[in-house]
DNA sequence: CGTTGCTTTGACCTTTTGGTCAAATCATTC
DNA sequence: GAATGATTTGACCAAAAGGTCAAAGCAACG
């Protein structure tokens, strides 16, 4: 029997402070590139220190992954069957795209994993995500065959959200080296919206 | 004056070895995940033999990089102002899709370097690559002042055929694990002509 | 205000990794 | 087939990086 104590302030602050310096560097530099040191540096501790928090490199990032899945997939499990379909996927794509805007270390958390053949996520990519989205793939189907929206390959409906929204996150460098100095979300928006307006309408 | 000799037919087979080796190693590892000794195991020589060919580690990343980036964007220089315009860009998304299933690991490559903020190439992407997107989203505009697809953001509609395509090669994983058995190749290609057809008719 | 347990750190260890070098081997050409 | 230059390698090096540990510093509670 391992009795838990409480956690206490200090362990709270610091325990938050790394996970904010860990998701800055892995997410800039992805899990190999990250080093302990940076990590330290950036939440204004000493290496050893770190390691009193965290048992290691891996399990500061196994935290933020763990941490992090399911926030990114709210957006589509807030997906409503019983809403108005258009409408319940322009919202969806609309809040994915402020999540591309407002959390963009976390997508490029997940896209370093993901581009790197998902070593780490493997086995929740095929349970829980799968699970997930063909239940919703269940509920796009259902609309399409009640001509409430358009006929479409349901799975790579979602597949095209998720890279539409995302790339604007994952590939910001490359988006604002193109655009100059117009701001990508402040345009993204209504280009995208327009994308879905046209293919699904009935 | 330095003489630059012809290069020999062993220079010819190891070179082209290592760049091979070394994409499939930084393509499944990105830059700082890869270490020379794999990349060796994988030209089937040693390190200080693989050193001999080229300088360092940058110099092999560098030389692929440079090789890669001409061919990754003659899909956009191909488009062509005079060619019906909704045809011309449906085979724009054809081939890229098809880069993207040819050519899995030179997608990773880029999007393991884009994502981690493109230090080793920024400089090419405000110039190089700006200055081709400008010039083709001219003539997107064109096309769309003359009546001939509809009137979209033409800079967001680059980037909507870039992220559609490259989805599958650098999130290969995730849409397998979420697809399951299906292929996506089979299907990705319908969804995203039908995608297109509906947004860009006028 | 002293004890107890939480927190922090300097010093250190080991492994990995990019890179060097001199010597050996191999190919080619005269 | 000897000489010349190209190719290959074992041994080695220094720096970086993940991680350990014992001791010191602190906070909080009785």
């Amino acid at each position: 029997m391992t009795r838990t104590r409480p956690e206490t302030r200090i362990q709270a602050r610091n325990r938050a402070a790394i996970l904010e310096a860990a998701l800055d560097v892995f997410s800039a530099h992805g899990f190999r590139g990250a080093t302990l040191d940076q990590i330290a540096a950036a939440a204004n501790l000493s290496k050893p220190n770190l390691l009193y928090y965290f048992p290691s490199k891996d399990a500061i990032h196994d935290a933020l992954l763990a941490g992090l899945l399911d926030t990114w997939l709210d957006p589509l499990r807030a997906l409503d069957p019983e809403g108005e379909p258009l409408e319940e996927l322009l919202a969806y794509v609309r809040r994915k795209l402020e999540m591309s805007r407002d959390l963009p270390r976390e997508s490029r958390l997940f896209a370093n994993e993901i581009v790197q053949g998902a070593p780490r996520i493997h086995a929740t990519l095929s349970s829980d995500l799968k699970s997930l989205v063909d239940e919703k793939a269940r509920v796009l189907t259902g609309w399409m065959a009640a001509g409430r929206i358009a006929r479409v390959h349901p799975h790579h409906l979602i597949f095209s959200i998720w890279s539409l929204t995302q790339h604007y996150a994952d590939f910001d460098v490359q988006v604002r080296a193109v655009l100059g100095d117009e701001d990508p979300f402040d345009s993204a928006p209504a280009f995208i919206e327009t994308l879905y307006r046209k293919l699904l309408s009935p």
